[in-house]
RNA sequence: GGACGAUUGGCUCAGCGGUAGAGCACUUCCUUGACAUGGAAGGGGUCACUGGUUCGAUCCCAGUAUCGUCCACCA
């Protein structure tokens, strides 16, 4: 055995090297014309703009978790990695790039800039792949995809044309969302809602000489100069009189009806509401439900434009405070409520105010679409966990308004729309050309458009390839709860549209946020974000994931810490010393290992425990808890083996009679390597390697559980051996016996525990020889016995005694009380009157023994 | 206004009808023959509050309070 690992752990000295040997090894490359089972995820695709957060940090780490368990249980495994072009994010990178030289991208034109975000993506775009390199991600880098590209794009217009043919995409004119910043409309979910100050105030409409007068109460005043009518309820008695007449509209002059409708609510405000029906949602669906007009009275930049008053010209916001002087001058303004709080839509790209505004787009018609990916979810075909999370999902498939796609950027896939010069419209499929002289649509498709066929489109589709064949529908999806709307739900929709009700996956695992230690989210204001990077660097990779994984609930947010990290990293350079230790005592994976029934109770107990940990992390694992799975796994390495298992074996290889407890070691460390290796793959292959002289880990077969091997009677007796022993040190502590001193003792062992007794002496330093007993434990058939003549602090042991005999007797009180409580006898189950019938006999056990301990102290 | 969740030791979180758990932090001891990125022992919690169900509630039910997140057309 020449096997041996360098003193220290460190992971940059093998990181990189391995990843590079199993690209090499293409282990990660997946066979679609393969025999096995298929097991296919698909990365969430990151902007082609951002690099690695701690967010894909987490993200990555589960995936690849499931991936290489899956691998190692023998599917064909496809993680499929790729980008999103990510529209305004992109396109705003580029633009700002030119804005520091001062220019637009109007001064180079459509295809020149399109040009340049391509320059841009070939130069700059896409550094998170080789950061997810770092982390370990075992994805099939063959088939990496990126939303525009041409294969990816055909798949666009594919679906495109279908919903078109279909009527599930028309154009309208409608109140969409729109961004004066970045000079496009925005959907419903690309709008953040926050409360902020305004004001609310009361307007006069109609003058002193005219025949109607109402106050109108609005947080928007400048909008009134374009609007069409005055709404109130048909039910309110304080305007009934006046519905069906008009009113005068202040500044802009002109008469206006009063129309009733339900919407209106007579309890807020003045009763009364104006209708600006190219600027409010609500207003336009009374303007069009009372064929009210609709006037646009602001351009594209937010700026006020046609009202033919001296507002004109004016910034909204400046109109706001402009609009309201001259109201006040005039003595048109009734209360002002300022500050006001409520709530108004950002543009969750830029956070520029965002302006509801009447304007031709797009839509998709989502609720027959949607309404299919609801019933998935329902009828069980399509899973979501952790299964608290449906309700949200429901709630937004089912409510889901039209979905605005069109986006007036440059950055994207052009709407693939044309118009003849007779004012036809001709959509386009992938191979088809425009008639000469017919115009394409200027618009591009939401960003989420593209990434709504991800599933799909990277596997080949339309075309029914080999890819699409075997890994679709894919197994899981991977993803923080946050987008669950934006994409999730979208790729439900598209999934089982194109793929005639074919689900684009079996289950949804959603997992949460990571936040700063104090669970505060992480943000660049605060100065709380953290860099993966940094922490691979200071930790190496499998601490970071390590950490990450163990703090995965399932859709539950995670606090992070770097020293959480740094106990990760502890934790890695245990098990590396601990294989460093095996190796160096002759630990072995070759041959047999030995009849299980011919091994002592201590090698029975950790193969026990090995095999109970199998069992029970190979079930977490395929549930996706992965905290709770990292969490056993810690414990069993940390606690089991190396804090038990190794101690008491030192003085077995010190002896150099060990074969059995050599074979059993290694094959403890292998099965514990290989279930670690999902998680930590680095470390696990490096250790792994060098203790069986294999080839990878990568490839290695999942560890199955071995009922045979799992022995509750092995487990009780180390069990008491682990407490006798505990005794001791606790004793000896209490003394204030140093460590290191030796004292006259001997711990006396059935036989089945007989070969690691004197491992147990020298854990306890015990001096085997000629003493007398003056103290000694005893648990089952465990005894431990030694000299402490002249040494003990009579007082303080017996007052330790004393308060080990009350607590007890206190237990031995209540446990008899349960016993004789009817109720309790009478209605408790069978299993747990056992266990307090147990209780109260090692109660009367140790109370016996404290008893003979204390008589036996020197007075 | 709805939906979901949270409230457990100093911090971050598990647990969940039957004597309160982990990691980190803290105290004391130990450079012992893999590991001081370590080992041993220990301190610390009326499980938010109030009622109810039960032989028994941190756990189930109802309500209260505080916090978080998401959704929603409060002009």
């Amino acid at each position: 055995m020449t096997r041996e690992l360098p003193t220290g752990f460190v992971p940059a000295d093998i990181e990189a090297p391995l990843y590079k040997k199993w690209l090499d090894a293409g282990y990660f490359t997946a066979d679609a014309k393969s025999e096995k089972p298929p097991f296919a995820i698909v990365i969430p695709p990151p902007n082609v703009t951002g690099s690695l957060h701690i967010g894909h940090a987490l993200d990555h780490t589960l995936q690849d978790t499931l991936v290489r368990m899956k691998r190692m249980k023998g599917f064909e495994t496809l993680w499929l990695p790729g980008m999103d072009h990510a529209g305004i994010a992109t396109q705003n990178v580029v633009e700002r790039q030119l804005a520091a030289q001062g220019k637009s991208r109007h001064d180079f034109g459509r295809e020149e800039f399109v040009k340049k975000v391509w320059d841009w993506k070939a130069e700059s775009g896409g550094a998170i792949l080789g950061q997810m390199k770092r982390l370990g991600d075992s994805v099939d880098w063959s088939r990496e995809a990126f939303t525009m590209d041409a294969n990816l794009s055909r798949a666009v217009l594919t679906i495109f044309k279908r919903l078109y043919d279909q009527e599930l995409i028309y154009r309208a004119e409608r109140i969409i969302n729109w961004c004066p910043r970045c000079l496009t409309a925005l959907s419903d979910i690309e709008v953040d809602h926050h409360d902020v100050d305004g004001e609310f105030v009361q307007i006069r409409y109609g003058r002193d000489d005219d025949e109607n007068q109402i106050f109108i109460a609005t947080t928007r005043p400048e909008t009134m100069l374009g609007d069409g009518a005055v709404a109130v309820n048909p039910n309110d008695d304080r305007y009934k009189h006046m519905i069906g007449k008009t009113v005068r509209l202040p500044y802009v002059d002109r008469m206006i009806p009063i129309i009733a409708d339900e919407l209106v609510d007579p309890e807020f405000g003045t009763g009364a509401v104006k209708v600006t029906a190219a600027h409010d949602p609500n207003d336009f669906e009374m303007a069009v439900r009372h064929g009210v007009p609709m006037i646009i009275i602001m351009n594209e930049h937010g700026v006020m434009e046609g009202t033919g008053t001296k507002f004109d010209g004016m910034d909204r916001f400046d109109a706001r405070r402009a609009v309201v002087e001259e109201l006040r001058k005039d003595g048109l303004l009734g209360w002002e409520k300022r500050p006001y709080s409520h709530s108004v839509g950002h543009c969750s790209r830029c956070q520029t105010i965002v302006e509801p505004r009447l304007s031709l787009q797009w839509f998709v018609k989502v609720a027959p679409l949607a309404k299919a990916a609801g019933d998935a979810v329902r009828s069980g075909k399509v899973k979501i966990s952790p299964t608290e999370m449906e309700p949200r999902y429901f709630e937004w498939v089912d409510g889901m308004h039209d979905w605005c796609i069109s986006r007036q950027l440059w950055w994207g896939h052009r709407i693939p729309v044309w118009y003849g010069p007779d004012g036809e419209v001709k959509v386009l499929g992938p191979d088809e050309v425009a008639p000469e002289g017919w115009t394409q649509d200027e618009d591009v498709l939401d960003t989420w458009f593209s990434s709504a066929l991800w599933p799909f489109s990277t596997l080949g589709w339309p075309d029914n390839t080999d890819d699409l064949k075997k890994f679709y529908p894919n197994s899981v999806l991977v993803t923080g709860y946050d987008i669950l709307f934006f994409w999730v739900a979208r790729m439900m929709i598209f999934g089982l549209f194109a793929m005639d009700g074919k689900q684009p996956f079996d289950t949804i695992v959603l997992h949460g946020l990571v936040r700063d230690k104090f669970g505060k989210k992480m943000s660049k204001s605060k100065g709380n974000v953290v860099d993966p990077l940094e922490f691979m660097d200071k930790y190496g990779s499998d601490a970071l994931r390590f950490s990450l994984a163990r703090g995965s609930n399932p859709g539950a947010d995670q606090a992070l810490a770097e020293e959480w990290i740094g106990g990760a990293r502890n934790f890695a350079t245990k098990l590396w010393n601990a294989t460093r230790f095996a190796l160096m005592n002759g630990a072995t994976v070759d041959g047999p290992l030995p009849e299980f029934s011919s091994l002592n109770a201590i090698d029975k107990w950790i193969l026990s425990r090995l095999n109970e940990t199998i069992a029970e992390a190979d079930q977490l694992l395929e549930s996706f808890e992965f905290a709770k799975a990292s969490e056993l796994i810690y414990h069993f390495a940390w606690d089991d083996l190396c804090d038990w298992y190794l101690e008491l074996s030192k003085d077995a290889f010190q002896k150099g009679d060990a074969a059995a407890t050599k074979r059993v070691l290694g094959h403890v460390l292998d099965q514990l390597l290989r279930l670690m290796h999902p998680i930590m793959p680095f470390i696990t292959e490096e250790l792994w390697t060098t203790l069986t002289g294999q080839e990878s880990l990568v490839i290695a077969a999942w560890p199955v559980s071995d009922a045979k091997s799992i022995d509750k009677s092995a487990e009780k007796i180390v069990a008491q051996l682990q407490e006798v022993i505990t005794e001791v040190r606790r004793f000896r502590n209490d003394q204030g016996i140093k460590t290191s001193q030796k004292i006259p003792g001997r711990l006396v062992v059935p036989a089945e525990l007989a070969p690691y007794a004197a491992g147990a002496e020298f854990l306890l330093k015990m001096e085997n020889g000629e003493f007398t007993p003056s103290a000694k434990f005893e648990i089952g058939a465990i005894r431990a016995e030694f000299d402490l003549t002249g040494s003990i602090d009579v007082a303080a042991e017996r007052a330790r005694l004393n308060k080990d005999l009350a607590t007890a007797e206190k237990d031995r009180a209540t446990a008899t009380a349960k016993l004789g409580n009817e109720g309790f006898m009478a209605k408790a189950p069978e299993s747990v009157v056992v266990e307090i019938r147990e209780r109260l006999a090692k109660c009367d056990q140790d109370i016996e023994r404290i008893k003979a301990q204390l008589a036996s102290l020197p007075a």
